[in-house]
This record gives C-alpha cells, structure tokens and sequence, in this order.
DNA sequence: GTAAAATTATACGCCATTGTCTAAAACGTC
DNA sequence: GACGTTTTAGACAATGGCGTATAATTTTAC
C-alpha cells in the first residue's frame, strides 16, 4: 500500500489548468468515440487519439474504461440539465402572442435540447448502455425528462390559470406538448441527424398548431363567453 | 477453389425441415443477443449457448458474424413489416365510435408494432449501427416508419372525406397521430419496458382525446354546416 | 442399414484491446 | 536553472473474441 500520489488533487497553482484542459479534452472526445461506437466498441486508443492525448494520460486520470464511460455521462448530463434548466426559464410567462411564444418556446427545446449533440448522446447512451448502469440511467431519467415533464406541467398549469389554456391533465398535456413537437422530427432524431433551422420552425409551428387546437382558448365552447379579459390579468 | 457444398441449398427432402428450425433458433437467439450488446459486445460463443447450437454450426449457415446480423435484422424487419401491415389493415373504416376504434387502433400499433420485442430490437439497433449499415437502416426507414405515416395519411384522408375529421395536412395529422400514441409511452419505449395493457389503454385514450379535439368534427366551428351527408359517399 | 449431410467438440492461429510498467521528455513553479 | 509533476512513447502480459480446421458424432434420406 504506497502512498498513491492523489494526481488532481494538490492543484498547487495554475497546473490546474493544463488538466483541466486535459480532461475536458477527454471528457469530450470520450463522448464522440462512445457515442459513435457505444462502450464495447469503444477503444481506450481511439479516444485517446481522438482526444491528442497518450492513452496512459487517460488510465492516469481515470482508473478504468468503466470509470471514464461514467464520468462522460455525467459530465454530459450536468450540460444537458443546465441547459435545460435555461430553456424551461424562458418559457411565455405572457398570454399574448401565445401561438408565437409557444412554437419559438418550442424550436429552443428540440434544438437545444432533444437534437443536440448531448441530447443525442444521452439518448444513445441511456438506451444502449442503460441496462447496464441502472443507477446512471435513473439518475438521467429523472434530471432530464422527469425535470422536463414537471416543470412544463406547472408552467401549463399557470397558463391555464390565466385563462389562455383549458387543460384538464396537465402532466398528460405537458408530454404531448413534447410528443407533438418531435413529431415532425422523430425520425431525424432516432437517427441523430441535425435539423435546420427551418425544418424546427415548422416542426415546432406544426406541433404548437395542433396543441392549441386542442388545449387553446379555455371553455370557451363549453359557455361561449369570450376568454379576452384574462389577457389583462397578467 | 475447391467445389463448395453448398450447405442449405440442396435440400432434397426433410433435411430442411432440421435446418430450418436450427436457422431460426440461431436468428432468435442472435436477435435477443444483439439487442442487449449490440453488435461489438454480442459473441458469437453467446449467441452459440442461448441458441443450444454450436458455434461451428453459426458458421456454417452465415458466413461471419456481420452476414449474421444483416440476416437478423432482415428476419425482425420482415417480421415487423408483416405485423404492421396486419395492424394498419385494422384501421377504423365507419365513422360512428371513431373515438373508440380509434383507440383501439392506437393501443393495437402500440401493443403490436412499437412497444414488443421487434420494435424495441429495430430500435435499438437502428439508432446504434444503422451509421455503419446505411443500406438496412435505409431500408428499415421506408418499409417501417415510412410506411406507416404514408398509410395513415391515406387512412385519415378516407375519413377526412367523410366529414369524420377535419384535417388541412394528412401527413402532419399522421406523424401526429402517431407521436401522441407515444406521448405517455416514451421513457418506457427508450426503456425498452413492456407496458401493461391498462397503461396502454390509458395512453391511447388520452392520445386519441387530444387528437379528436384538434382534429375532430369537421369544418362545424368555420361553416357550422353539419357534415352527416359525407357518410353516405363511402 | 447405409450413405450423405449436418452438427458437435475441440483445438488452433490471429488479432485487437485492456491495463500495467518504465524511462524519457515536456511542463510549470520557484 | 532546478525540481516536482505530468505527460508521453513504447513495450509488455493477459484476455477474449473471431474465424478456421479436423475428427467424431448425430441426424436424415432412401
């Protein structure tokens, strides 16, 4: 039992900085190779080339593949949440121009959310590796679209309290304004592929359409009255 | 060069018969394999054991391990085009209950085509290492999704064209359609779960209800005209 | 029963990968 | 410039999987 030399931890000055650089330079290309070729197929050599890095730099900062395959999710996931995070804070608050705020609402979700490279990682890797890392996935699964389902629900529901959306379900209507704006896109999404901007604006126009359709402008076909006032209530 | 026997060719007689069921046991077993390793992680020496058959018999029915799982995926593939034409043929054709039958048509599509073993297979699979077959993948993507959408579209005109619903764009009503089936579903579909038979009744029902809200009843809110004479076109 | 074909068990060579080790080189700090 | 740390390159054994070869055994056809 020597006494292990505890590589990352004196950080005496600035030699922080070069490993930090180090590590996000394999964190990264980890998440490339991993993602590409999944974790059997993935090489410690490959990553490493990828990264510019020797590969003993890597068993250097990480004990095994195991344990470098763990730390890239994580990493990825804590990008994935804040930016998630960010996006769900720019949701409409008001009640004018709801179709407009709600479809842009939307493009910013599925492109910086669902289609990005993190999202298609997660996705990949949860599904693939999922099994295998139960703890990994669980811990995904209710950061990201657990956080997700939760907070569009109660942000629908202050919607609907204002008077601008007549939802009974909230959690059922939060996923299906999920389900709605992939659904233009699934396919580019199981894939991976990258949508324009273009295709985004109409996936999102398409699904915010349909929603409104159904979930827009409350009773008013139950009672008839006209909703207009509640858009002062904000 | 010597003359090569061409192992399942000849076939005179019952020898099929042994073979078959040998080829099929292989496929079953290789799928079930495949679909939790993937392919780098799937040894043929695993495939061997769960299929009861020795590796040399792989072998001898699919030359490598690649020929092995282009035949596997082919197999599944048949299979679920088979099943999703047997469900799309089930489409609701009268326009009384449509809320019902179509309910019934969403957890059928579910139950039958997305959410069981072949569905989850041609997933995973697909998303893994349909960079690296683009033939399969390509083809996976016409005789599957591509497929479907196109028919429902088709289906949903039919029903548009007898005043059953009002839809401007098929194809979007379709993709629709089909992503709020899978709205409440998705964690346990990227998952790989089984859901049970209330939550699929339970996910349909809710898909089926917001969908007949957006596009349900015909143009009565623009023109206010009822539209019972377009039953009788059919 | 016999002959042909298929299957099995086993061993083998080959290659890629993992993880370790060591000495040399580069880097940053003082 | 000296020193400690990190990185690098290369070699190393061990492992495991792929694909082949061979002989024995079973199955099937007639």
């Amino acid at each position: 039992m020597k006494d292990r030399m505890t590589p990352a931890v004196r950080m005496t000055g600035h030699t922080q900085r070069g490993q930090c650089a180090k590590r996000m330079s394999i964190l990264d290309s980890a998440a490339d190779v991993f993602c590409r070729q999944g974790f059997a197929g993935a090489s410690i050599d490959e990553i490493a080339a990828v990264a510019c890095v020797s590969r003993q730099t890597i068993y250097n900062h990480y004990r095994e593949k195991e344990t470098l395959f763990v730390a890239v999710v994580e990493d990825v996931m804590n990008r994935a949440n804040a930016m998630l995070f960010s996006v769900l804070s720019s949701f409409p608050d008001s009640t004018d121009d709801l179709e407009d705020e709600l479809t842009a609402f939307a493009v910013r979700l599925n492109k910086n959310c669902i289609c990005n490279h993190d999202g298609k990682f997660l996705r990949k890797l949860v599904q693939t590796e999922g099994e295998r890392y139960p703890h990994l996935f669980e811990s995904w699964r209710q950061q990201g679209p657990g956080k997700l389902i939760t907070a569009l629900s109660a942000l629908f529901g202050r919607l609907a309290h204002k008077g601008a959306l007549a939802i009974d379900d909230f959690d059922v209507a939060a996923r299906q304004f999920v389900a709605l704006g992939n659904a233009d896109l699934q396919m580019m999404i199981l894939l991976g592929g990258t949508p324009t901007d273009e295709e985004l604006e109409k996936a999102a126009r398409n699904a915010v359409r349909t929603f409104l359709k159904a979930y827009g402008r409350p009773a008013a076909e139950k009672a008839g009255h006209p909703p207009q006032f509640a858009a002062m209530s904000g």
